[in-house]
DNA sequence: CGGCATCCACCGGGATACTG
DNA sequence: CAGTATCCCGGTGGATGCCG
């Protein structure tokens, strides 16, 4: 979309401040992390047990992008067995705010959005 | 990840209100064409003009969607060229507000982010 | 003008197996 | 315990073309 006609250099990378930030946090899995780790640190098996349904590979995954992105910082003790704590950098931490009014919307009107779904299935099966 | 282990029923079709919001706001289109919309009423045209680049196909995607949903309307008047105009209902506007929150942080903290990306790259090229 | 249909490339994410 | 590597499938979204 940045790419210029005939392959020139990309001149903006992040032309859209809200687009970047929904990039990494409209995943399947980062709201739930943010939200996991959001009354303290946790370890690893804990988030993975904390959440339920995500593997391994996906949590891995998302942990390290939070991580690239400042939002949780990883700490690794060199015991044995080794452990590893992750936990909601001061970035993070202000990131729960407006997440949690996100969150607070999507409860609220959760059942009118089902609603409407409902009406226009409706509409669309009375032909 | 609702589905029984033996290809039995789903018993919870959306376990989730944010992750069934986010599914739909967070694709790659919703929340410009509601900031498009923010204004007042447009037509398809000039909603694409308005955004600048997305595709007929898409856009038309994301509208339906978004009008199953219950956050436009869309009105048809049959004309001759046709014209279609779509407007945001209540449930549409009062969307706006949690969302302007989080584009509010964005903006706020892109820069944040930026750096805490160039730090955590510059960590791994000075191995 | 405002779409929908088709084809296709990409990549997010699951399953599984291996490593330090 | 805490990952990484590999394979693979399905959904998302771009491009194009046709239709009312």
């Amino acid at each position: 979309m940045t790419t210029m006609s005939d392959g020139e250099e990309i001149v903006f990378e992040q032309p859209c401040p809200i687009r970047d930030v929904l990039d990494r946090i409209g995943d399947q899995w980062s709201l739930l992390i943010l939200e996991a780790l959001a009354p303290g640190t946790l370890r690893f098996n804990a988030l993975m047990r904390e959440i339920g349904d995500v593997s391994k590979q996906m949590l891995s995954r998302t942990l390290k992008q939070l991580e690239q992105d400042g939002f949780i910082t990883r700490t690794l003790y060199p015991e044995v067995p080794p452990r590893v704590e992750y936990t909601l950098t001061p970035l993070g931490r202000s990131f729960l705010e407006p997440m949690r009014q996100l969150v607070a919307w999507a409860d609220a009107h959760h059942g009118a959005i089902v609603a409407a779904r409902a009406r226009y299935q409706a509409r669309q099966e009375q032909t």
